[in-house]
DNA sequence: ATTAATCATCGCAATATTGCGATTAACCAA
DNA sequence: TTGGTTAATCGCAATATTGCGATGATTAAT
């Protein structure tokens, strides 16, 4: 029906998804890799370098923020973001482990 | 308008939002890790150790096998999947350089 | 106080996703 | 041929996501 049964998975499981929905939409790939890119807080540029409407960015932003990558401190009238370090160590130890996991099949 | 503007962005951008999404449901990171722990075809068995029904299954799988992580073989009457391993490969050096590209701000 | 700048939020529309029951298709065995 | 087994697909319903224009809120500057 549209809504994910969480419930019937485990935390971690969910948490996975989460992490992993920040890099599930090429917008939000974009302003990841235009962050870590700037290795700093940027304004008001992501706007300018995307190819959609302010409140387009501004949604995906807020999406990303509530996930934990992403961090916003506010310097008004401006909103500045960057990479949220533990989180983004946490995704890479989770997709690390994840993806190291799998060695090789043994059938096929 | 629920359309991701795909045009817009990079292939590479394109491709890292697809792969990202085999991982961005607990159903499929489920799947994904009982496949990896398997290290096998696996026929039937997913049904019964997934809480969701049969369909809603199959619908999955098929998502994963649309982004080529997994792979099936038909062994009527049944279809075995497993990891796709030159995919699951491209995962992990996609996420593992994505991941690793962001050292530290400069900034906050 | 007024204006300009910046960003969040609202409201809307359209498409996508998730989920399941029921059906269909394909195949094997008896 | 007739069942039985398995999995894909259909059809439907409900929620989620994506996108944008317009509006609002906030603050600095004039």
């Amino acid at each position: 029906m549209g809504v994910t049964k969480t419930e019937v998975f485990t935390t971690e499981q969910n948490r996975i998804a989460d992490l992993a929905k920040a890099f599930a939409h090429p917008a939000r790939v974009a302003i990841l890799q235009y962050l870590v890119a700037t290795k700093a807080c940027v304004c008001g540029d992501l706007v300018d370098v995307l190819p959609l409407s302010q409140a387009t960015v501004s949604q995906h932003l807020k999406e990303l923020s509530r996930i934990g990558i992403i961090k916003g401190n506010v310097q008004p009238p401006r909103v500045c973001y960057c990479i949220n370090e533990p989180v983004w160590e946490e995704a890479r130890a989770t997709f690390g482990d994840l993806l190291a996991s799998f060695t090789q099949n043994t059938c096929c």
